[in-house]
DNA sequence: TAGATTGTTAATCGATTAACAATC
DNA sequence: TAGATTGTTAATCGATTAACAATC
């Protein structure tokens, strides 16, 4: 396996098969088909075997995928058979979900910090952090060595505070405001805006 | 112009472009190219054309496309040329954050209603809205009419809750929850899971 | 007019699907 | 063994890019 080789497209459903497998895993299950998982996700079973066959081969013929198998492998491909930190600049509602959220701890991810610009925010708590103040940011996350950052500030400041998180080391940024980052090519950007995602489907009403 | 022979994939391409143009307005542009708009967003200028030609001639040779003109188009063929109605189903601190989201308002979409099944929920307050009942939520989604929600409960209650939305007459759901969910083919729903986003980035680390 | 940029065609590139030998 | 299901190849399908005539 070689990680340049493997399109984006691939790379971008192996979470979604991770997510199903740990919940076949949950209900107990110990295997599961291409068939089967591909029916969970609304994927083809011919596309399942293409996908994970890029990586090698952990399947058998007759039975299938060990869920607790595949879900290793997967998990191991993704990086995600470690715990991430992550920080949160912009401590607004979204940040403070995002602080709080509890769905990270099993996926590999840990929250770290949360910056914000506001001076009568910093120094004040969410939940178990303290707002610290974004113009230590750059020094904080080097220091912590932190790769990942989710951006919950206005569309205006955006760009403005994904340079300086480049500037501070980190190489991908889950990014939550409506505006299309620009970044060098060694940093992934995904994109959150709930408005965004929105309009994808009204035009199917 | 035919909704069923434009692909998934340009459909999801034009919500980005607008909000580029909308952009572009604030800041007192009259006219862009799709040069200048592609770099914006990270698109080749063919594909720009090639995916706004879908929908008529929208441009002039040699001077470009009209901001104003072309932000009207898009928004009438996405039909956020007017505004929905929305309801956010869970409670928690994501349907909180949602809830006070103020970028919906400018991008055609309008908080009505929140519904929790806790009983010690419903009836309190987040901003303006009061709290609702999951049990009524079906008979008062018919009532109001609304075909799009934002589904922000636990993963375990997800396909619960989507199944409800369904008979209620919605027909687009954003998920929060970390789960595929299984809706008819006239449903659509759009993905929002922090952490498949992440994962789909640590993979490059 | 000359320069710029569209809309569109044809060529290329990439992704998905179908089919099946291999094999558990 | 017989049945099931993988991994992979070849065929199909669809998306992107390059190129350029049309034209503002």
């Amino acid at each position: 396996m070689n990680a340049e080789k493997i399109p984006d497209i691939i790379v971008g459903r192996l979470p979604v098969y991770l997510r199903a497998l740990q919940r076949m895993a949950d209900k107990g299950l110990k295997t599961t088909s291409s068939q089967e998982l591909g029916d969970q996700v609304g994927i083809s079973a011919a596309q399942i075997r293409k996908d994970i066959s890029q990586f090698g081969e952990f399947g058998k013929q007759g039975t299938g995928y060990s869920i607790e198998f595949l879900t290793e492998r997967l998990r191991s491909i993704l990086k995600v058979d470690r715990i991430w930190d992550v920080v949160v600049v912009g401590a607004g509602d979204m940040g403070h979900a995002l602080s709080n959220y509890q769905g990270f701890a099993d996926r590999g991810f840990h929250v770290v910090a949360i910056f914000d610009n506001k001076k009568e925010k910093v120094g004040s708590k969410i939940g178990e952090f303290t707002i610290e103040d974004t113009e230590t940011m750059v020094e904080r996350i080097k220091s912590m060595g932190v790769k990942i950052a989710m951006l919950t500030v206005p569309a205006t400041a955006a760009q403005d505070v994904a340079k300086k998180l480049v500037q501070a080391g980190v190489r991908a940024i889950l990014n939550y405001a409506p505006i299309t980052l620009n970044v060098p090519n060694n940093v992934k950007v995904q994109y959150i805006d709930p408005s965004t995602h929105l309009q994808r489907m009204t035009f199917y009403l």
